[in-house]
DNA sequence: CTAATTTTCGACTATTAATTCGATAAATAT
DNA sequence: ATATTTATCGAATTAATAGTCGAAAATTAG
């Protein structure tokens, strides 16, 4: 009866074998193109074993998303917490993201992209997701206070952003980490640090 | 047996009406979700005369799609045709998606998202899609080329200006059409013109 | 070793929704 | 006015697949 803590961390390891395989198969066919029989397939459990561990095929890619969100989330809270200067913290918080994405291909494009196919009511996830943009969004902000970026439309920005920084993380065909060089790079094609260049 | 003008207008007609009810339904349920009932009631006709003008539910959605870009193009073609300064042409092609999209809400979100859902292989529009994304590119690069555009690399400014440009016209509840004032501001935010703002 | 429990799974069921059928009506032609 | 062509549609068919069932194998407990 009681559960010994082995017993436990295998049934852990087996979910995420399954979200894994699940992930894969999204991917691949999109989220209602998905079959459970491939996911079964795909992770290497008979389809009814998926129900054993997961209520739903919803279940699964919630579990995925919220997987996802939660460990970037994580990844971001210590760098998030130094109080180093908005503009530096910034940097800091893309490389993070970066790194997350670097480490576990293909599941942040997903991460990324996921919302706009998903009806998005009381997702779990959402909530890091949140977070996580009104960080960003707030970052900017005090920057463009403080004078650290040039005094440029904060939502603009942040859109603009998202297109650059994509490109950069998932697109790429890059190996090699990204490095705060990178992102400051980047950084400097959208906004010019006054600090530095008052040329 | 020679089929009259008028009776082939009429048919046009219908089919517009069909095409118009499935948007609505597609974009109300997502792609997978809408299903051809719905999209009969909504374009008020029976679900079997949906099959007696169109193949499939997916032949449905490829008329949408290629009517759109078809459109969209059409309607640039006489602004890149224009001989004007890379940076001017640019904008004013800008300000022509913009109108396109006021024109026809809705219409466009969907035409610029949907491929993110659906197995583009041969896809008819994909060739008006990337005919005017390759326009933009190479605007780009000659306004680099000809000092109009500071030098970023212009991959980069294409990624950032569509998150910019989809906000602006997309997200926006503006009703007002897109002047060339907007874009000017929009784009002074990014990219300073060196031919102004020397300072 | 035997009983309980946890895990596994292929076959079955139920549901949903795309597509087809067959009949009928409306319009057009002769 | 009759025949032919065009248009319409609800009902039946079919296909796909999410989710369930009941049995059995593996593991753990006493």
């Amino acid at each position: 009866m009681p559960q010994s803590q082995r017993q436990l961390e295998e049934r852990q390891m087996r979910k995420e074998r399954i979200l894994s395989g699940a992930l894969q198969v999204f991917k691949k066919n999109g989220i209602d193109g998905a079959t459970m029989d491939e996911i079964a397939n795909a992770s290497g459990f008979g389809k009814a074993t998926l129900y054993y561990y997961f209520k739903s095929k919803e279940d699964v890619l919630t579990a995925i998303l919220l997987d996802g969100w939660l460990k970037i989330w994580e990844s971001l809270e210590p760098v998030i917490g130094e109080q180093k200067s908005p503009r530096k913290t910034f940097i800091n918080v893309l490389i993070k993201i970066a790194e997350n994405a670097q480490n576990r291909p293909g599941l942040f494009e997903f991460l990324f992209n996921v919302p706009k196919v998903v009806k998005i009511e009381n997702q779990p996830w959402k909530e890091y997701q949140e977070r996580l943009y009104s960080v960003i969004k707030g970052l900017l902000e005090d920057g463009v206070k403080s004078g650290e970026f040039p005094n440029v439309n904060p939502n603009h920005m942040f859109k603009a952003l998202g297109g650059l920084f994509m490109g950069l993380v998932f697109m790429g065909d890059r190996e090699e980490p990204v490095t705060d060089k990178d992102v400051e790079k980047l950084l400097n094609q959208l906004i010019t640090d006054p600090t530095i260049s008052k040329k």
